[in-house]
DNA sequence: ATTCAAGTGTTGATTTTTCAGCACGTCCGT
DNA sequence: ACGGACGTGCTGAAAAATCAACACTTGAAT
């Protein structure tokens, strides 16, 4: 049911950071990487996810900039569903309370206004 | 800055499985998982990850049980603050959204209601 | 024009992961 | 008691991932 992982360890790590940053050079990715290997490593790493077609490549004058193949609204659902399956049983609510604790006091006026506003459109439009 | 992810392909299903279910014995484990190998793979899997301190074992009468070493409390926390990092770019209120589409038009009124409460008291305590 | 810095394509070696085999132990039903 | 089903520990081989080296190209600055 749950998806075979096609990424091995390097290669999650170099998507993530190509969804966090959306366009990439091969240098952004080595800058943002744990424990960062050599250019060249990197750079093996990014053909490879080409290869397998996670990543499009992209002339961007003298260089390469590399961006994720699935659209952002897409990888952000499908990450979500993820977690929600695997650590809070499918239960929004229980999702919601961790988004909420994560934020800590944090939470101003104005974001706490757009949120309610979009339950409750979530709401009506449930009925 | 971010942490080296420590798991390989199969151990992160392992662990997804592990944090899914609970407590497991290695045939769950095995029933669950994609393309599934042999059950002496499987075994082998799970020993790796009780060394590498991911996983513990206890015997459940005849039988071993595991468990993921990290609470469960901590593990969602942990994992949510991940994709809103990398997906949302910090956004709550991107994450919320995306989880009431996800939920669609299922979200009954008492779910509702206890979200709303959850947000109210956050904006409480966040002033 | 030449040099230097930065980028690229390709290749191969090392390390890690993944997987299965085998011999042994334990529990249960007959 | 014995046979089979199920579980275990251990081990090594096959496959994949990870990484770096090398030679070459391009762009910009002096």
């Amino acid at each position: 049911m749950s998806p075979l992982p096609t990424l091995s360890r390097r290669e999650r790590e170099v998507m993530d950071i190509a969804h966090e940053l959306g366009n990439v050079t091969a240098a952004q990715i080595q800058e943002n990487m744990a424990d960062p290997p050599t250019y060249s490593a990197v750079r093996s790493t990014l053909r490879i996810l080409v290869e397998k077609g996670h990543l499009v490549r992209e002339r961007d004058g003298p260089r390469y900039l590399y961006s994720p193949t699935m659209p952002a609204r897409h990888a952000r659902r499908s990450a979500m569903r993820h977690v929600l399956r695997t650590f809070f049983r499918g239960s929004v609510e229980g999702a919601v309370a961790t988004l909420l604790e994560l934020r800590g006091d944090d939470l101003s006026a104005e974001e706490h206004a757009r949120i309610t506003e979009m339950i409750e459109q979530a709401a009506k439009e449930g009925r």
